[in-house]
DNA sequence: CTCCTTATACTCAAAGTAAGTATTAATGGG
DNA sequence: CCCATTAATACTTACTTTGAGTATAAGGAG
């Protein structure tokens, strides 16, 4: 980059703040959680966050050195989800508009330390997204949010306007043949926010296509855009557990093949068939049996399990959905 | 987030640039290029890119305009891939460093247009990345690289040391018995990297563990880190041909099985087997057929195919590594 | 001891996959 | 004009993975 450039990139970011914030997730019991920073006068929670400084050496420590800062929540597994940017979405600093960065974490930890303090809270995620807990049926909140989906539809322009809309909502929220998919937790709350079915919408810009009185009010709101990047945590985790194994993060030493699933199932809002979910989690080899069993609940006792650290990397990577690439040769 | 919080990022931004820059694709044959910058005085090729500047409405926007006035090159499929921001790489703005932010995005399109120019380049990506093109078999480079790694491993200081680094070898590299894994590109380039095997590092900061006479010279270089952002694009576009068809953003509007494969495996840096691939492309139905016939080419003419636009988002999640969840209920 | 609960083992059919072979239909050199 | 070459397409086979379900084992409460 030559020097006029860097001077030009140096100029732009006079109005340009960065803000580091963090999805940090645990699994307890059977229910997914985050941690919420309670805020004093508002009614939304945020996620622990904080604006890039020039004395962190890494994103990544500056995102480690806030949540410890606010949290006193020590960070294991840390990954970067995406970094937004809209000018819509921009806070008014000192006496003019500046644009904000937002680059969102996620963190996952094994249990929920520190307890609720008068500043943190752990919060069911499924708080926030009621919509996306599919784990005792299809969720309530679904009905009102279809019908008002379909008269979004009917409201197209032309008849190609409409069927791109009718397209994008069979294929976000898994109507007609389309099977509910629980990856897409992002695509959803984007296209409620795009046309103003979330109070973000009405707080953020002009109303959108829908009137405020029809916002769908289940499901807690955050600050700024932290839903946002909540749900592209989500939506990254669903994804993920199902072809690394970043679950065993969220598992204490040692666990029942129970414990394992329901640790899934808390995260992909979906429940698992139980034999087939052992005999896949056998066949991966990520676990080996640590000879004891569990004690005090009902029923049978479990085996206790351990993750094999020693496995990481080796499996032969499954589910590629291409043919396998030719061997030898 | 507080007024306060507020002025401090503004505060911390007068250090700080972004960079937005872009590896755009496109497959020419059987062959995967990236439209690269030719660089007036400097050996090293560039990515499109340029400072985000107050005047995008979005950071999509504000790639796109530079990449339109660098390349003149209308970019059709976009998608963040990640944002860099180590402060050991840094550039020296006016008078004092400033830190880098960089944000990467991978532009899929479908033809090489425009031609080569005195400013840009068509080149084929493994001319960075001589390592990562398994099609005519095992790379040559590999053997050297293999030495130095082995000897890296060597030099660890304990045995458990030792262990750690010889494990992350055999996954990135595919040695012992983990075979070698297409998707791994940025894995393995960040392990050179960190090592000092490419001149990258010697370039950046103080030597590493390797001499600036071992480092690999095979694979052109880039300025600042855009080779690392081109290793994320193709790791990003190996990993996502195998669950979304995007492959489809760089074929012309009717191509053949072959052309398909070809650029499946140009991507890949893979060889597959031809009947699987075909079988598999049928039956995830996102092709149809012409009814047109290729011609000119020897040997017997190929079905002229064509994506179906319309069932973009229909299939049901292919592969997913989780036992299928519970229907009905 | 009996029932309830949960764990674990085993079965079975259907679908998907890896790796071929066989057949068909063009081109181009002689 | 025939035949070797090249490539496309069709078919086969054994094997693995999945979805779904049933049967048995092992504890605790009453």
């Amino acid at each position: 980059m030559s020097v006029r450039t860097q001077q030009q990139a140096i100029a732009a970011s006079r109005e340009l703040a960065v803000d580091l914030s963090a999805v940090i997730v645990c699994v307890t019991g059977d229910q997914p959680q985050i941690l919420a920073i309670r805020s004093e006068n508002d009614a939304a929670d945020a996620l622990a966050s904080g604006p890039l400084e020039s004395r962190h050496r890494t994103l990544e420590a500056g995102l480690r050195s806030w949540v410890e800062s606010q949290t006193h929540q020590c960070l294991g597994y840390v990954e970067q989800l995406y970094t937004f940017g809209d000018r819509n979405r921009m806070v008014v600093g000192s006496n003019r508009r500046v644009r904000m960065l937002s680059i969102g974490y996620l963190a996952l930890v094994r249990e929920a330390r520190p307890e609720n303090t008068s500043n943190t809270v752990w919060r069911n995620w499924y708080q926030y997204f009621p919509w996306e807990d599919w784990r005792s049926g299809k969720p309530a909140v679904l009905a009102r949010i279809e019908r008002q989906l379909r008269s979004w539809v009917a409201d197209a322009e032309g008849a190609g306007d409409r069927r791109a809309r009718a397209e994008r909502v069979r294929a976000c929220f898994g109507l007609g043949n389309i099977r509910w998919s629980d990856e897409r937790v992002l695509e959803r709350y984007e296209l409620l926010y795009e046309i103003g079915l979330v109070p973000e919408t009405h707080r953020d810009r002009a109303p959108a296509w829908c009137s405020a009185d029809d916002v769908i009010k289940e499901g807690a709101l955050m600050i700024a855009d932290h839903r946002r990047v909540l749900a592209t945590a989500i939506a990254r985790l669903r994804g993920k557990i199902k072809y690394r194994p970043v679950v065993f993060e969220l598992m204490p030493p040692t666990f029942t093949f129970l414990n394992l699933q329901q640790a899934v199932e808390a995260l992909a809002g979906l429940l698992m068939h139980k034999s087939n979910f052992r005999r896949l989690v056998e066949s991966q080899g990520l676990v080996e049996d640590t000879g004891e069993v569990s004690a005090g609940a009902a029923g049978r006792p479990a085996r206790l399990l351990r993750y094999r650290h020693d496995i990481l990397l080796e499996r032969p990577v499954p589910g590629a959905r291409l043919p396998q690439a030719l061997r030898g040769k």
